[in-house]
DNA sequence: ATCCTCCCCTAC
DNA sequence: TAAGGTAGGGGAGGAT
């Protein structure tokens, strides 16, 4: 499935992401009056340049048989474009100049088309000119096959709607299909799921922080619990899709109704932690373990579940309830410990080498100059240390692992268990399986520390340039000794300068594991090579307890057998690309060319890869870094019971991040949250105990205008991130947090002596200037650093398993319908009232039910790239206008990205699929807000290109690889604009604005196009919506300078704007409207309440959206434009005088938010 | 062509 | 029971 695909889905990631979503309520999210800018200026410009809908409104009363159509005429045609515009258009049809590949044409009408566009367009109804013609002469719309371009091919890739069923028609051969029913069934088992979950309360889980949203449990999957995470594809039965609905339709009922419960002491209220508490009674009643069989029929939710199984006190002391869990956790992690250490030593060894410096160590490398590299890396590191204490296992199968579960992961095995296929990493379950009487010995990381100082005292007493690879292992370029010892230069070819050299290494190689064994007790082996590849290769012939030195004559056939696992760097996503093009050992490389291997695996890697098949590798030992981020997450033993638990484990991380920002002496300008969910096929408990089990990640990244280290300031935003998901917190498996964009502390406030516990390497402790280096080096490296762009964020919800469905309370039409209850015009939670691009008229259900899925997705949420082409507020749904006021925001379950009046519009059948293709999980239920969470799973059908990544790997067992995947395609945006529940009266006066007929971009007039273009080169510029009212009765249009004032109006809706993922685009759009109101009101000068109406949104932009550099793009902007005006007159004063004020705005939003002055430059 | 963002992948 | 962290290389695809 191609790129085009994949292209599609991340488009529409982008789009999903690119939307606003309200907050839940709190002062954070108060209601704004501003819906958003852009979205203003879309509708004003929408209406002035219109042409579709003047057309309809000429139409007359023709029968809008294309009710629903998006079209695109492409290619010459009889009749010509026009006409079929004219008459697809006033046959109620949507119109599109022209495809950029992302926009939502529904059909294309061309009278011809070669095979490779046909390809292109494969997705998309091609259909003759006649199909229009002809439909309009019968009054009623032809069937399009009828008119098909191209003939059906057996795998084209269009979905078709089955009945009730979502299939695809694989593109990929065979090996996807099975795949596509599971996930099929996948969902459909979902809907079930779905529908025994609660109808929806009326509280938002942040609203009430003691209260867990009841959201219903993912059922009968508990069941299959134990099903091998690294099998289970197929896990979950397949339903078929009569069932679910039948299922889906009766169980509502069955659960407690009740919003939110009040909060219940258990007996042992004690013993959990504060504001855990669970809303059930079944969890008071039953303090420990055990609980009554009534659990199976009523789903517990993933809250309840937590709560039952932190009932057990050995469990709340592992997971995130225990308060000292971070501290705790990383002290026994040994991952943190491996990472912890090998930054330090890292560190530590770029200073000494730095140090040593000028003097011996940077060597100016002739060119053609041998060099010598000694890979030196202890054997069984852990074990070997550990065993020291338990000498009797020495030659038994021994690992060390925390315990001796099924899920205890082995980090580190000696010789005798490898015999047996034992190997790091592996869980004890699959190694129990391979050697039954496996001994276990515990974790010692002092001791580790202690053998690691040891052995780099020894590795530094050689004399060589370090380079650090882990607590175990080190690279030491020897090639200055071994020259000078040896007396040859290096270049020469002399057989005997040669043999002295390889002398000399061996023997320095001899000593080195001489004194480590003697200093720790322990077994190093080391490698040598011509360089750091060799090195390694040799390493592993030298292993366990030798030396090897790979000779230039043996390099090539050594290399060739290898497979290409063994290279580094390629492992199973790289070595099943390699496969599939038929490469599994070194050798095979070598009859690749370059070419393919770069068009397999990129450049880079192609190129690398090329290189070291033929023993080739340039990388110089001790190359100096600098470091680019630092983060702290976890991702094992999460098991919240509320929001606030979740939040404050995320303060709590954040903390850690502020320690290790100061240790390392760095500020940071860009926050990045990592979010591990539980899959909504996945397990309540994992196979792993207290793991993450198979879930889907979400990473949203912020850009601050400055560089912090405040744990306090950087916990909020990573906070309000959180929330912004709300995502169930008993769904959560996994927080991190992580700074990048990083800068040097003040040199006087250098943190060099973080509290952090430190290697300890007494003997070879760096020379006195080694810090002050350190931030130096970091400072002149950062300095060049040119701001950057804005925030982006970006989610993604797993492919692999596409569908992730998302379990609406009770049934999903219903909660379709009470989601849309909320008052579209009030608080809009979801993105719903979005008149952003809709389709041109109400599509016709059975219009868009028909449409291939993919297609169908873009009507739901059209890319805002497209044109947008308005939405129909003007035939509100009835639903929507009945439900005006409900009181409880509304649940929010249609997805944020699903025009709700499109989705009331749709079957129940369908709406349940849309659902269950969303997101995984559960609405939120009790939310009122929207959820905007993004699932955006687009195309469920989609597994995201088996080409890339994993080649054949990929394409099976694909579910070990990515249990932790990210999901591509939530999209969550980044903006939070939320729409305030309040809005402002008059803004509501203005939702009429919605009204506006939507158009299409393209059709702005030329002068407009024009301008824009020139003034960036920008694409986007169709998009521009601009509507601008006068106040008064009005001289008009755009660009006679008429005298009336331009007035801002707020869009009726929050925005909807797609604020799309890449603050740029949204900072495109944002342009594009300020050039037009201010060519607009160029001699005028802006309307005051205009101007305010920017400042709120930039205030907005700064506070809630939190994108400083969003904010000054766009000051700057509007100033540039403001100063190339050559005018002189009041316009320019007064828009210079504007600009002030919205510069004094932002600065003031800028201290409300306690960051320091913006610097506009 | 080059840069940038958002991931994926890899290593220990 | 169990402690599934963390940083950097680099690819894909969009912006410039
Ligand atoms: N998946 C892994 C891999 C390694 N380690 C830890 C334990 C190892 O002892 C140490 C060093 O890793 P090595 O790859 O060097 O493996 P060993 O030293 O254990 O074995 P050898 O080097 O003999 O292959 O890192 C770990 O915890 N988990
Ligand atoms: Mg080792």
């Amino acid at each position: 499935m191609g790129s085009r695909l994949e292209k599609k889905s991340a488009e529409v990631r982008k789009r999903i992401e690119g939307h606003s979503f309200t907050g839940e309520d709190g002062d954070e999210y108060e209601g704004s009056t501003f819906g958003g800018f852009p979205d203003y200026f879309r509708r004003k410009k929408v209406k002035l340049q219109n042409r579709d809908a003047d057309i309809r409104a000429h139409s007359g009363d023709k029968p809008q048989i294309f009710k629903g159509v998006v079209a695109h005429v492409m290619g010459y045609t009889q009749p010509s474009l026009q006409i079929l515009h004219q008459e697809l258009v006033s046959h109620g049809a949507g119109f599109l100049q022209y495809l950029d590949g992302k926009t939502m044409a529904t059909h294309i009408i061309a009278s011809s088309m070669p095979p490779k566009k046909a390809l292109e367009y494969s997705k998309y109804r091609i259909v003759k000119p006649a199909w229009v013609m002809d439909s309009i002469s019968s009054g009623k719309l032809m069937p399009w096959s009828d008119y098909r371009v191209i003939q059906e091919t057996p795998r084209q890739n269009v979905i078709k709607l089955d009945g009730g069923k979502m299939m695809s028609q694989a593109t990929q051969p065979s090996p996807l299909r099975y795949r596509e029913q599971t996930q099929n069934s996948f969902y459909t088992n979902q809907l079930q799921n779905a529908a025994r979950s609660q109808a929806p309360g009326g509280s938002s889980p942040f609203a009430t922080p003691r209260l867990p949203p009841r959201l219903q449990a993912v059922e009968s999957i508990e069941d299959i619990d134990d099903v091998d995470e690294d099998m289970d594809d197929g896990g979950v039965d397949l339903l078929n899709y009569e069932d679910s609905k039948k299922a889906s339709n009766k169980p509502v009922e069955e659960l407690p109704k009740e919003t939110p419960v009040p909060a219940e002491k258990p007996e042992n209220a004690q013993e959990i932690p504060a504001i855990a508490r669970p809303p059930r009674d079944k969890v008071e009643e039953r303090p420990t373990v055990s609980f009554p069989p009534v659990d199976l029929e009523k789903p517990l939710t993933s809250e309840e579940h937590n709560a039952r199984l932190l009932a057990d006190p050995h469990m709340r002391k592992s997971s995130t309830a225990n308060p000292e869990f971070l501290k705790q956790y990383y002290s026994e992690s040994r991952l943190h410990h491996l990472s912890t250490w090998k930054a330090e030593l890292k560190s530590k060894m770029q200073r000494l080498t730095t140090e040593k410096g000028p003097a011996a160590r940077t060597i100016k490398r002739k060119p053609g100059e041998r060099r010598y590299i000694m890979h030196v890396d202890f054997d069984s590191f852990f074990c070997a240390v550990s065993l020291k204490k338990h000498p009797d296992y020495v030659d038994k199968p021994t690992v060390v692992a925390h315990g001796n579960g099924t899920g205890s992961e082995i980090a580190s095995c000696n010789y005798p268990a490898r015999k047996f296929g034992v190997k790091n990493g592996m869980w004890m379950k699959r190694a129990l399986e391979l050697c039954s009487d496996l001994k276990v010995v515990p974790y010692d990381f002092p001791a580790y520390e202690e053998a690691s100082a040891l052995f780099y005292e020894a590795i530094l007493e050689i004399g060589g340039v370090v380079q650090s690879v882990s607590i175990d292992e080190a690279l030491v370029d020897i090639t200055s000794i071994v020259m000078s010892a040896a007396g040859s230069k290096g270049t020469g070819v002399s057989e005997g300068s040669i043999w002295r050299e390889q002398e000399k290494a061996d023997e320095i190689a001899l000593q080195v594991r001489q004194r480590v064994k003697e200093k720790t007790g322990c077994d190093v082996s080391i490698g040598i090579g011509g360089n750091i590849l060799l090195a390694k290769v040799a390493l592993r012939k030298a292993k366990p307890a030798g030396q090897y030195q790979i000779r230039p004559e043996e390099v090539l056939d050594i290399l060739g057998e290898l497979k290409v696992e063994d290279l580094p760097g390629v492992a199973y996503s790289i070595g099943g690309k390699l496969e599939e093009i038929g490469v599994k050992l070194v050798k095979d490389i070598r009859q690749t060319s370059k070419e393919k291997l770069i068009s397999v695996l990129g450049p880079k890697t192609g190129e690398k890869l090329w290189e070291y098949s033929r023993g080739i590798d340039r990388t110089e030992v001790g190359e100096q870094t600098i470091r680019k981020s630092v983060s702290a997450e976890v991702n094992w033993g999460i098991r919240f019971i509320n929001q606030e638990e979740a939040e404050e484990f995320v303060r709590n991380l954040c903390k850690e991040l502020e320690r290790r920002l100061l240790n390392e002496g760095v500020k940071g300008k860009q926050l990045t949250m990592k979010i591990m969910r539980r899959a909504a096929d996945a397990p309540l408990d994992p196979p792993k105990h207290l793991g993450h089990g198979k879930c889907d990640t979400f990473n949203k990244s912020v850009l601050f205008g400055v560089a912090t280290n405040n744990a306090e300031f950087i916990g909020k935003e990573a906070v309000a991130i959180l929330r912004a998901y709300k995502f169930s917190p008993g769904d959560l498996r996994g927080l991190g947090v992580q700074l990048t964009k990083l800068e040097p502390l003040k040199a006087s406030t250098t943190g060099l002596d973080g509290s952090q516990k430190r290697l300890n390497f007494g003997s070879f402790a760096a020379p006195p200037s080694a810090k002050k280096q350190k931030l130096e080096s970091i400072e002149d490296f950062e300095s060049p650093k040119k701001p950057k762009p804005v925030p982006k964020e970006d989610l993604d919800p797993i492919n692999d398993d596409p569908l992730t469905p998302r379990k609406p309370k009770g049934h999903p039409a219903l909660a379709l319908s009470r989601a849309t209850a909320a008052d579209v015009h009030a608080t809009t939670p979801l993105n719903v009232g979005g008149t952003q691009f809709i389709m041109p008229t109400n599509p016709d259900p059975a219009v868009l039910a028909e449409l291939p899925l993919d297609i169908r997705k873009h009507f739901v949420k059209p890319s805002k790239n497209l044109a947008l082409i308005a939405s129909e507020s003007r035939e509100p749904s009835p639903a929507l206008k009945s439900r005006t006021n409900s009181p409880a925001p509304a649940p929010a379950e249609i997805p944020p990205d699903i025009d709700p009046e499109v989705f009331h519009a749709l079957p129940e059948d369908v709406k349940a699929e849309i659902l269950a293709s969303y997101g995984p999980r559960r609405g939120q239920s009790v939310l009122p807000q929207s959820p905007r969470k993004d699932r955006v799973i687009l195309h469920p059908q989609k597994p995201r290109t088996p080409t890339k990544r994993g080649g054949i790997r990929g394409m099976f067992n694909r579910t070990k690889a990515r249990e932790r995947q990210s999901d591509a395609n939530a999209g969550l945006k980044q903006t939070n604009f939320l729409a305030g529940k309040k809005r402002a009266q008059t803004e509501q006066a203005m939702d009429g604005l919605d009204e506006i007929d939507p158009t299409f971009l393209d059709e702005l007039p030329e002068e407009v196009r024009k301008e824009v273009l020139a003034d960036h080169r920008r694409r986007k510029a169709q998009r521009v919506g601009l509507n601008i009212q006068k106040r008064e009765p009005a001289p008009q249009r755009r660009h006679d300078s008429g005298e009336g004032q331009a007035k801002l109006k707020f869009p009726g809706k929050p925005i909807k704007v797609s604020f799309t993922g890449s603050g740029l685009k949204d900072l495109s759009e944002i342009k594009d409207m300020l050039n037009a109101w201010h060519r607009e009101t160029e001699t005028e000068g802006p309307h005051r309440d205009d101007v305010a109406v920017l400042e709120k949104y930039l205030a907005k932009v700064v506070k809630q959206e939190r994108d400083m550099e969003k904010a000054r793009k766009v000051v700057k902007w509007l100033e540039w434009i403001v100063e190339e005006d050559d005018g002189e007159g009041k316009g320019k004063r007064a828009w210079a005088a504007a600009v002030e004020d919205i510069k004094a705005a932002v600065q003031g939003a800028m201290r409300e938010r306690g960051l320091g002055e913006m610097v506009f430059g």
